[in-house]
DNA sequence: AATGAATGAGGTTTCATTCAT
DNA sequence: CATGAATGAAACCTCATTCAT
């Protein structure tokens, strides 16, 4: 009874150490630049020793996985309840884009610094097969496809589609984290969004096809 | 005269030995991986000493700098030359989007590594104030405008939509070269402009607004 | 009463630590290689936590010597046997040898480590004054001057004798341990007391002084 | 012309650094102990930047052979001159053993130092393949087998016979560095030979067979 | 008595850059 | 101009030992 509480105690106090250690990365990585922390700077902003950081991490590339990845699961969540939401197609997507554009606004500082090496991207592909990518373009591409099947979009590859949606969101963000005055997120979602669904060709008259 | 003559044989040898140790540079990028080259290695594989590199190039950075430079320029003249050429605005951006696809196909290995690195973005938009990155958003943007003006594109604002355009075309293009096997560049070119001009919205029928 | 059976329960418990963390280290030292056990290792090994080590010995090298210690002194009790056995001093010197070769033969293993480390040697005459080796030596050299006393060996110094015979069979037994097909002990122990007795000279003939 | 002379100096200027190097390592190993030197600790020794170690040498491994090697190239010279004099084997087998005991006796505190961590012997028979150990007993053997061919060796196996006396001449060595005041190298040469030789046992009687 | 998280000094190696030749 | 040996600041990582629980 006693281990067992001890036990538990002991794995709180190790998930804060981690978590400060985490935090202590993020710190660095917002505030002296991108390229690169040192183990050593880690070690002193998280105020532990540098060993200690080996105790939790298995070397600096585990840290900044670690790091990503606790910087991204949040958004995994949101986007997860998005799908299984009961929502149309359309309202998916656009609550989707929404999201992503919300998500990475309010962590401008770090997204900023992960997106211009895109270490965002490398966590998300790693060797071009990485499964989240994959999964998420996989839910996409299902939201694609059941709104072609109830008729509200058209007969689309619907992989192609959603890795396009996909990457065109990242595009903009990178946009917006870039520039010193974004619009609000709200409006450059409802844009992406817009021009995604129904294009930027005048409507009633551009019959003609492209191609 | 002589002196003259002298000096021009002297500038072209210069032209001469920073060719060779840029694509000395290439060529390291593209064989063992994209993780950092040494100046030992350039120097090596260009046939120089380590210190001929900084009587042609101020530093590493520089040097990498210049690489990424000058394997772009090709492409910043192919735009340049539809952006003057006689198109009307649909095919121009259809033409735009099927160069880009077509120069990095060409060129795979060696974008990979830039464009995992993002490298390219940085070259591009270093600071938040790459003159070249504007200078091409500008471009699009006119192009865009002139579609407005003769009633092909909706009214949007241009600026967003080009930017949204190029970044899309980028995305688009880092899927193309992390997958083994891309669909032909002619194809995924159509079908980013199809969907970027009409939208993935089945036609006739969706007339409703998307808020 | 109760104390005292206490003590001695807990002196038994102490002593089986002890032995399962030697053993542990015996088992690193001969499967990973010689190069180094971590105390991690050992705790790990003995399925104690790495403060238990330092319960139980002062330090790593404590540790290490301790181990050598255990693993010569069953040697040195059928040595010791050997000398007050009631034999003739060339029987003496041929159980001595023959001992020796057939000891660290069965734990090959490990010696070949210790040897390797030259551990065993330091462990024999740490800081040239080690009393055990010393002693060692004392015994051998009493059999040698006994083997003079009765006429059964030439007049010469026994200390030399002893230290030269002690320090060959080392040498012999270090070949023996990285050979990989060894002769049997018994062969070598023969082989090397003949020589060691009586020379390599041909014997009738060679009447002329070595100088 | 110039390129050869330059070259020519440039290549005896290394030469000088390596030795620089190599002799701060002996120095360091004689003066601090035997238990490991530390890179940091040669550079300052040797005056050189920590650097430039790495430019004369693969890493610390390959520094210490080196200085091992170069610390018994001369005496495999003078060996090797012995083998190929004009000499009997018995004044060949003389010759070797008094060389050795000389040679480790003026480099005494390196070799205490290499002779503790069993660093000769590594470099004498590394991967239990060293061809220059084996080269060396080869050659000892030869002068055994010819001793034998000429009757002055009665008929024992040469390769055993080789093996023994030299192991027993690095056992004397080692007795000699580690004793404080050693007898004069001659006198422990002979009294080795003559051992070896003619064996302890007293001539005219013993007659007995040892087995 | 036992634990094991934390420590932090210490180690090896890399590599961009300089500068005397 | 070209060279390349030398530099030395960092960087990452290990592991024996301590000590609060």
């Amino acid at each position: 009874m006693t281990t067992v509480r001890r036990q538990q105690r002991q794995r709180e106090w190790e998930a804060l150490t981690r978590r400060a250690i985490e935090e202590a990365v993020v710190r660095l990585l917002t505030k002296s630049g991108s390229q690169g922390f040192t183990m050593e700077q880690v070690a002193a902003e998280a105020g532990v020793a540098k060993g200690t950081l080996y105790l939790h991490f298995k070397g600096k590339k585990d840290l900044l996985d670690q790091v990503k990845e606790a910087s991204l699961a949040p958004l995994r969540e949101e986007l997860e309840a998005i799908f299984n939401a009961d929502l149309g197609p359309q309202e998916k997507i656009r609550e989707l884009v929404a999201n992503q554009l919300r998500y990475f606004d309010e962590r401008r500082d770090l997204f900023k610094v992960l997106l211009e090496e895109r270490q965002v991207a490398q966590l998300q592909r790693t060797r071009q097969q990485n499964s989240r990518y994959k999964y998420i373009l996989g839910r996409i591409a299902s939201v694609v496809e059941e709104g072609m099947r109830i008729g509200v979009f058209r007969s689309l590859e619907a992989a192609k589609v959603a890795a396009m949606l996909f990457e065109a969101s990242i595009a903009v963000i990178g946009q917006r984290l870039w520039s010193d005055h974004p619009a609000p997120w709200e409006e450059d979602a409802r844009f992406l969004v817009e021009v995604f669904v129904h294009g930027i060709a005048a409507r009633p008259s551009s019959r003609e096809r492209t191609t």
